[in-house]
DNA sequence: GACTTAACTGAAAGTCATTCGGTTTTCGGT
DNA sequence: ACCGAAAACCGAATGACTTTCAGTTAAGTC
């Protein structure tokens, strides 16, 4: 087979491609994508130099999608703050089956700067020191990966639990909800409590 | 080669293996665990049904090495929980290798109960509603769960950010350490920030 | 003491990720 | 308009990995 008159194939496409196979599947393989794309595995290694640029392609078409002005900096840094978690963590909410595989690849990407740019700035602006905002935003941010890989967590069964030998784990469970609302809760309570214990670090 | 007088493996000796090797390696291949235990890659499948069950020993054997009594759970609540997630997430730091393994493997074993029940009866009887319990729980799990994927996070590098067009990040960055105290930092605010917050929750 | 079961080996099947040589096509310069 | 170089893809091949299965011998049981 020759070279195409139109190519085929470029970052954009595979980022997109491995992104809604990855959710769909739950895995993601090289012949797979390659088939998805109508392609032969080895041509996408003239546009990638292998899996794991793939998966950071992935995870730069999740940050496409979600854009960045999805929250407003303007506002009290509350409302921002929770703006911002909530709309970093709808973008690997809408591809639950990709979390496993964009939770442990290494977060380092460079365009996260920008995003991490307007965090700092918003914080640093509410008042917090420069030494507090980093691990400020480490925290909130494994608060969100924690709850995205949540998402995609069997949830814990009331029919296993011996309900003799955990009583309250048994009441308790009675009232938490099985379905997607279970992860929703535990992502808002730990949101509001984060943001209002960082609220108690301010300094006055 | 014949059946051995004494067997050389059984469930406990291959999970143990498995989680020192994955904690060394990074990476967890049946040969590799074969070879460590002196044993046939085939041996292992007269004692487990395949890899995933061997990552569920792993974490099986994390959870005996953290002894479930390593808490106390007659204190404040506050104290208790906090000991209950410094002694979780130590027990992930204590093998950093195999967290990215650990971490997106189903997280509902029947030993976790135990656990489960000892936080829930904490909760209840530090005054929370049957029906807040288990969202806190899960927002807690998920910022340790995530503050151990941190742990093996590459740092956000200074060198790569274009010091003109994150001015903010720049300056925050230059005050947060970049040795294993970054994410001991992020662990300590996250946390007590999160008991902070859920104390605010109590209904009085 | 025979028979069943348990523990392990070795070989083989099927899948993956990755590399490389080959083929055609486009493109930049002249 | 031509020519060479680089680009885009294919097919085959390599090596690693997971898993299965048919032996082989030892342990345990009645």
């Amino acid at each position: 087979m020759p070279r195409p008159r139109t190519p085929l194939l470029d970052r954009r496409r595979i980022g997109a491609a491995a992104l809604r196979l990855a959710d769909e599947q739950g895995v993601l393989t090289i012949p797979a994508l390659a088939r998805e794309l109508g392609v032969a595995p080895s041509a996408l290694y003239h546009h990638v130099s292998g899996r794991g640029e793939i998966i950071s392609l992935m995870r730069e078409e999740l940050a496409l999608e979600t854009s960045p002005d999805d929250w407003d900096s303007s506002q009290p840094w509350e409302q921002a703050l929770e703006e911002w978690a909530r709309s970093y963590r709808k973008a690997f909410a809408a591809h639950p089956g990709a979390v496993p595989l964009l939770a442990t690849a290494p977060l380092a990407e460079p365009f996260m700067h920008a995003m991490y740019e307007k965090v700092a700035e918003l914080l640093l602006t509410a008042g917090f020191t420069a030494s507090q905002v980093m691990p400020l935003i480490t925290a909130m941010e494994s608060f969100i990966l924690g709850s995205a890989l949540d998402l995609v967590a069997p949830p814990v069964m009331v029919s296993d639990v011996t309900r003799e030998t955990a009583p309250h784990l048994t009441a308790v469970l009675d009232d938490t909800p099985t379905d997607h609302r279970r992860a929703e809760l535990a992502f808002d309570v730990g949101l509001r409590a984060l943001i209002t214990g960082f609220r108690a670090f301010l300094p006055r």
